[in-house]
DNA sequence: GCCTCCATGTAATTGGTTACATGATTCT
DNA sequence: AGAATCATGTAACCAATTACATGGAGGC
């Protein structure tokens, strides 16, 4: 049975503790939003495979036809099999980033606009994952530390960001027509 | 008619100088790749598409049953207008950075080894990058001078997640169990 | 009674990858 | 003659988003 990602990431978090679809699909809404992002309409049918393999089970029977999981032996098992197998390319898909190449077509004014309006959104996505960061004080599983932990790369990854749209507006504006060598 | 990233992309590419579908294909494989891939069997049919759109036109047949498009009017106009909207939040989405969310389940020695690993990647993107710059030493093209500030913002996205990645390693193994408050 | 949140599913469509399929030109 | 490269296309499949659809439980 071939796993996709979104499966070792269902696997990952009912490895930490069981819960429904329902609450998956908030905990990919919440944090785990800014790496991997699901919507409930995947995430039943992804659920419904992963029964179906073995990888996890229903442990409970809620109000409301809720359906509680569990990640089984064999489930996480894969998942570890998953951590430590190789991480893909993943060579970053970005329409923002996209568009510098095209940039070309509009007025250096333009684009040096574009570029600072970029980096502002960068920072506004720092000062809301440092407060995400502030709201989770106290750890209660491991999993809390390491969502920390990716949390920081994100801050890192927006600041430096927002410092390249700002180095690149001014190299565009200030620098002159073409610095050739 | 709604025009796709991938349309836009192309639109953009046609807008500094006609090419084939296969060119368009090398240059997705080339330097475009950090940023957005696309293989020639996505390529052919949206080319068809923006042909039908009044977007692009083909300009030349060459040998080999071979077709050069050029981007018209319309199309250099299309690329100006997606360049001046909203971008899109673009959250990145990246496997490798999910894998850190679940890296509680291996020992701390191990997900240590496995943060260390990634660093030595990014930096090879690094030194992969930085050795791209050093083979493009003339700008021909206005296009271009936008490629070596893309790439630009590659090199800092790889050595930032290098730093992280290190970072993190060593939080882990070194800082003790849990740093509280 | 009404609204909100909890809760689960399916269908249709788009975007993207992998695999299948073919053939012409150029270089050695 | 054979290999590499140029060149274009289609089909099958998988992943993901948007829209459709339904209903129970709890709070006001």
């Amino acid at each position: 049975m071939k796993v996709s990602t979104l499966g070792h990431a269902l696997l990952g978090l009912l490895s930490a503790q069981p819960m429904t679809g329902y609450d998956l699909t908030a905990a990919f809404d919440q944090s785990l939003a800014n790496v991997w992002s699901a919507r409930h309409s995947q995430i039943y049918p992804e659920l419904a495979k992963l029964v179906g393999a073995g990888l996890i089970e229903q442990t409970e029977a809620g109000p409301r036809g809720s359906k509680r999981y569990a990640a089984t032996a064999a489930g996480e098992a894969e998942v570890r099999h998953w951590l430590q197998g190789r991480a893909p390319g993943d060579a970053l898909r970005s329409e923002r980033l996209l568009r510098v190449f095209f940039l070309w077509m509009l007025r250096p004014a333009d684009a040096a606009a574009y570029l600072r309006a970029e980096a502002v959104r960068h920072r506004e996505q720092v000062a809301r994952y440092e407060s995400v960061g502030n709201e989770i004080p106290v750890e209660r599983h491991p999993a809390d530390r390491w969502g920390r932990i990716a949390l920081e790369a994100g801050i890192r990854y927006e600041n430096t960001m927002a410092e390249w749209a700002l180095w690149a507006a001014d190299e565009i504006e200030g620098g002159g027509p073409v610095p050739v060598t």
